[in-house]
DNA sequence: GTGAAAGCGCTAACAG
DNA sequence: CTGTTAGCGCTTTCAC
């Protein structure tokens, strides 16, 4: 390992106590003039502290544990860079757990990290809706980030779905849309319910009456979409536009429309949401809105650090609204990027091993 | 905090040592009654060791640090998760934090997990060659996983592009295509100029000549993609099939293919590589080559762990090769699902607010 | 077989 | 202002 604070002190001349008072941001009074050789022996030696050795004596370990449900949802790394970000500013770190949905591998998990001294703990797109006892009788704080089930809950921040669905709806009815199908996500999810909820408020509050036959709930996924989108194209008068309830299943509805002849947006209007990464290159682009999972990360990151100084304690539910992403499928935009944009936009050239291809 | 080895001795009525004793998997000689009585009372007051004292005396942490040099790549998250799964079946876990392509928040880095007394270091995607002073001062194990850059260097657990590539061209030679197109990647990336080469070679081999122009590179983008495939499509006699170096650039020649009034596969076949997410969802649906980042983070990990114990030292670099995924796009498998397929592939029925809609 | 004691590197009283 | 001392919870000699 590397020197100690015993050889920083002897180095320096000082006492092991002293060293400690230059080296942390102890307000304790040090002569400038020791301080100064302290400083200089640590430079010298390269002194890092153990930082197991003071977190031991602290009980401040400067970690937290995050526990992932699904590493590997398209948001679940976002919103843990957020955390991470958060964290570094206050001389953080965090140790990432996943547990696969499964409550005894997330009890196992708390477990863990409260065995290596985490002084609190994020629960990432969790299923679960309280801590457990071991994690209460710990009394160490907790955040929820993005829980995807069940009702408003304390100490946990979410999109807010409500708002992001009106912000595209409006924007679809700003366009001249009167007619607007829904393809819903399915309704156990939190989110797929409060993005219907206010797909119905939002238009009943503009004087649009709801037509049940506009909604097909559909699975968030490609196909479930394209399936979604096959059955509203039977209803009579077809909609105008059509706000799918993630981008998966707006791609999804695209394809259909696609291979039956019709033009996004010009007989169809259409958006999504999440803003999931390829809807931003797909043709037609993807109005939509964002999920803002990186922001939703670094607040519960913020709220957790509260609550470890004392500052907070148990907080109402925070909903964060994503932005609006106006592109091409919706009719807003010029239909498609000519060809011409993009060859200014790309560089392309030939390769051939070693020899440079010829003009062309 | 939870209970300490010292209130489990005393419960027991025996000394904190041989408390230790039992709990650990020391091999030291304990009376099998004495053995029981301790570990009743372990069990009793819910023992959990701190893993930070524990750590400071035997100077293993049971932690490992991951540097990550891009969190939001697409093949990041899964490396990690890779990593991690190996870490959980030997108790280990792992402090992730970002560099960002930075080298100085990289040394910076470096220095945070050593600080924690990290066993050993894994950089994922590093751009990177070579550890830092630091590190090898500290004489730490360390592993690059998913280098991109550069020539293969010890301690690297890469994908064998060269393979994968072979895999994807003899699919397309054994259809009977004789006139490929390569829309090759960003010749400064390892894996690109590997998927080129490895194009080179096995065209070679099958005793085709290599037609420069039917060489563009690209930028690994969605639009590059879709300039280079129009640039393919000005060679005569034009390609029968077009090998891109990932699936973004093969979902935008796909882009070009389709508003030219081209079909894939029948008019032109198509072939990506990386295995995205999306490339099994859209239509066509993306022959490809999977990128084995899971298998190369479990690698990774197994090889860090063997220098931690020390069975295993400086390690040559490995490589890993993905799968074929053989699907629409190369005309291999029927050109698409029948919409009655997906039908019932999935369940779709309306919802509104409480009321059950009615039949259809 | 069992236990007393030392000590990992650090910080926090408490004296001076 | 500076230093001495105790001890965080654990493992590990070394005696018994």
């Amino acid at each position: 390992m590397s020197a100690t604070l015993e050889e920083v002190a002897r180095v320096a001349g000082v006492s092991i106590t002293t060293a400690s008072r230059v080296l942390t941001q102890n307000t304790h009074p040090v002569r400038a003039a020791t301080r100064q050789r302290v400083l200089k022996a640590a430079a010298k030696l390269q002194y890092k502290p153990n930082l197991l050795a003071r977190g031991m004596r602290t009980e401040r370990t400067h970690t937290i544990g995050i526990i992932a449900d699904d590493l590997l949802s398209p948001f679940t790394p976002p919103i843990i860079r957020g955390i991470q970000d958060y964290l570094k500013e206050i001389d953080y770190l965090g140790l990432i757990v996943n547990s696969d949905w499964d409550p005894d591998i997330e009890r196992e998990a708390i477990s863990t990290l409260l065995s290596r001294a985490v002084e609190g703990i994020i629960f990432v797109e969790s299923g679960r809706l309280a801590p457990t006892q071991e994690l209460v009788k710990s009394q160490k704080p907790y955040m929820f980030v993005h829980r995807l089930f069940g009702a408003p809950v304390q100490n946990s921040v979410v999109p807010d779905d409500y708002g992001g669905t009106r912000l595209v709806l409006e924007h679809l009815l700003a366009l001249g849309h009167r007619r607007i199908g829904h393809i819903a996500g399915p309704q156990g999810w939190h989110s797929a319910q409060r993005r219907t909820d206010s797909y119905l408020d939002t238009l009943s509050q503009h004087g649009l009456e709801i037509d049940p036959a506009l909604i097909v709930e559909s699975d968030w996924e490609f196909e479930g979409g394209a399936v979604a989108m096959q059955q509203l194209l039977q209803v009579s008068p077809r909609p105008t536009a059509v706000f799918a309830a993630n981008d998966m299943m707006a791609l999804g509805a695209i394809e259909t429309l696609r291979s039956t002849g019709l033009r996004v947006p010009e007989d169809i209007a259409l958006t999504g949401y999440d803003n999931r990464e390829i809807s931003r290159s797909l043709a037609p682009r993807l109005t939509t809105v964002s999920l803002p999972t990186y922001q939703m990360g670094v607040t519960a990151a913020k709220l957790l650090w509260q609550k470890i100084q004392g500052t907070a304690h148990d907080v109402d539910e925070v909903q964060i609204c994503g932005r609006l992403y106006i592109r091409e499928s919706c009719g807003a935009l010029p239909a498609q990027r000519t060809h011409d944009e993009l060859d200014v936009a790309t560089t392309v050239r030939h390769r051939l091993t070693g020899q440079q291809p010829e003009k062309r």
